[in-house]
DNA sequence: ATAATGAATGTGAACGTACACACGAGCAAT
DNA sequence: ATTGCTCGTGTGTACGTTCACATTCATTAT
């Protein structure tokens, strides 16, 4: 009880002790060209010594920059947007940013309006959208605030300019290609919940792919992503044997397929070929191993950072999609 | 190229416009009892009507409280820490604070300290610590840098109080126990790596259990959590078929370790019994489903943050250890 | 030799808010 | 009537930094 409160040092202490102006100081944190060698490191050197640490609110408020990026995600833990976020928090570090993340839970307008309130309350000065619903976007766009920002999702079917994301129409495609080429007609396709993106161009690719060669088109089951789902949609789906592949819209519900399958006492892929999308780390090891999409979560998210530090830098950026691939493994065989 | 910088609207525009006070405003804001409910409500009309939010850096600058909590994990995505740092979030945004998440990937004493430094120039209030590694909390130890901070880590384990966390010895006791019940007595143990916190805990469990009954003691495999190391350490242990039951120290490795039975011609539960730790979403639609044990992530990152806000406000509370739960499935059954 | 330049540094604001204090009005107690 | 208290509101100041501008000094060009 005796030294109170000790006021953490501030710019004018450091001025002090190395026998400079606070504004030296201030050149020196900021890399300001003209300034001795010799002034530099002698603030430096107290810097160090004392353990001053610039004030980031202070910094911000008379910049009326917070250097800070917002990210929109979901509430419900997923590989892919956690892995994303991962790669974003690193690249925005590196450039000099921190970020802020909040998750929506439920889709309703008010959640995702509060969201992004929040966000502005922040005062982030780009955001990236992984909540992948098609509401959200439609917010975004009407709320028009101002700041860029970056959707890691399709722009064709999201629409609008600002996407980064993985060609998902393609990359379902491919894996329904894949299905094709090994001789099977009557693909299933669980896709994911209704109004998200990824679930769309998902879809899109695969009645792309069936459509092209003239297969029987199949009402596509709408899921929620879990393997849960994926479980009880495949014991569903199997009273009637009416297909020989299926391709689900991500690794989990492919999971939970193949577990609905060994219940039926059918074999993978013996009787039923099986195509995920993802690759989780979890999918090499899969029994059997999945056949699935990978998409390279992490370049994405540090792409979507690279592209708003550019734009914040006002350089423009072309927003190229990242080409997905496929990954063959052992769900998949010819129907027999 | 009209408006040029269009400012945005302050305490004192507001102000002016319900014809009062900044000081008023200031205080409708922060909600001071003594303001007549006429005023107050005025004063909200306007700070709707010219969609006013206050700065938070000139907050932070004024209080010098950032209302900040930091989060410190690691680099790669799992599960578990993913699915706390998300309620984390939820609560922190929820008690009016905000978080900062920063990651490590390597265990090196300057990686680490680098991380902290980082959170300290975010002026954090608090910090989570769900990087569970010894050397992590050593340097946090050894640092001291004035700022409550709870660790998601076992308090025995890893020492200190500042611990808010799942009874991982307990966990690995029961998943042990459930094995040395059914009959095993030959139990191998696919442990975590080395320094980390959880590992020593679970393994510590293990051994304990293994102790009790007397059963002959393995030296534990370390590996690295993953499915790879799961499937790869299970294809060389298999070779000597000198153990009836596998307790792995997460579900990635016990998948990964299924993998590597089946690979090899064994059957779970019929050869080889298995039981993961963790109970990630997938692991109900492993072949066979994993019996594991379940710990509530969620749970534990909304009890590390009411901890820390409580602390922040000179409350103290307990630290309850959070019990886990066996949840037994199919991958698991008495030796033959 | 002198003016002009540029490098290196210093001084006075300003950013937007909250806190300490002050002040007037109303009212109860003396 | 005076004092003391509470309620509601206003004024001055500080937080720590950066920006615009000012100043000094050495160097170069005329």
């Amino acid at each position: 009880m005796e030294p109170e409160k000790v006021r953490a040092p501030n710019i004018r202490d450091v001025a002090r002790l190395a026998g400079v102006s606070y504004q030296t100081v201030s050149r020196v944190l900021n890399e300001h060209p003209s300034i001795r060698e010799s002034t530099k490191q002698r603030v430096l050197d107290v810097i160090q010594e004392i353990g001053y640490r610039p004030n980031q609110a202070a910094r911000a408020l008379v910049t009326s920059r917070s250097r800070t990026i917002g990210v929109l995600t979901t509430q419900t833990v997923n590989y892919g947007p956690s892995t994303s976020v991962s790669a974003i928090e690193v690249a925005a570090r590196e450039a000099g940013y921190r970020i802020t993340v909040t998750s929506i839970s439920s889709t309703d307008y008010t959640a995702i309006r509060s969201a992004l309130d929040y966000l502005l309350t922040q005062a982030v000065e780009a955001l990236v959208v992984i909540a992948p619903q098609v509401r959200v976007l439609d917010a975004i766009r009407e709320m028009d605030f101002g700041v860029p920002y970056v959707t890691l999702q399709n722009a064709d079917v999201g629409g609008g300019e600002h996407s980064m994301s993985v060609d998902q129409v393609a990359g379902a495609r491919m894996a329904t290609r894949h299905l094709i080429e090994l001789g099977h007609t009557e693909i299933m396709h669980i896709s994911g919940p209704q109004d998200w993106i990824e679930a769309e161009a998902r879809m899109q690719g695969y009645l792309e792919a069936i459509n092209e060669k003239d297969l029987r088109t199949r009402a596509p089951i709408l899921g929620d992503w879990t393997a849960h789902f994926g479980y009880y949609a495949g014991l569903e789906l199997l009273r009637f044997r009416d297909f020989t592949a299926l391709f689900a819209s991500n690794d989990q519900m492919a999971l939970g397929f193949i577990h609905a399958c060994w219940d039926s006492g059918l074999d993978v892929p013996g009787d039923i070929s099986v195509v995920g999308f993802d690759d989780i780390p979890e999918a090499a090891h899969f029994y059997p191993p999945l056949t699935t999409v990978r998409q390279n979560f992490a370049e994405i998210g540090r792409r979507a950072v690279s592209l708003l530090v550019s734009e914040l830098q006002g350089i423009t950026v072309d927003h190229a999609q990242i080409v997905p691939e496929l990954v063959v493994r052992r769900s998949t065989a010819a129907p027999r």
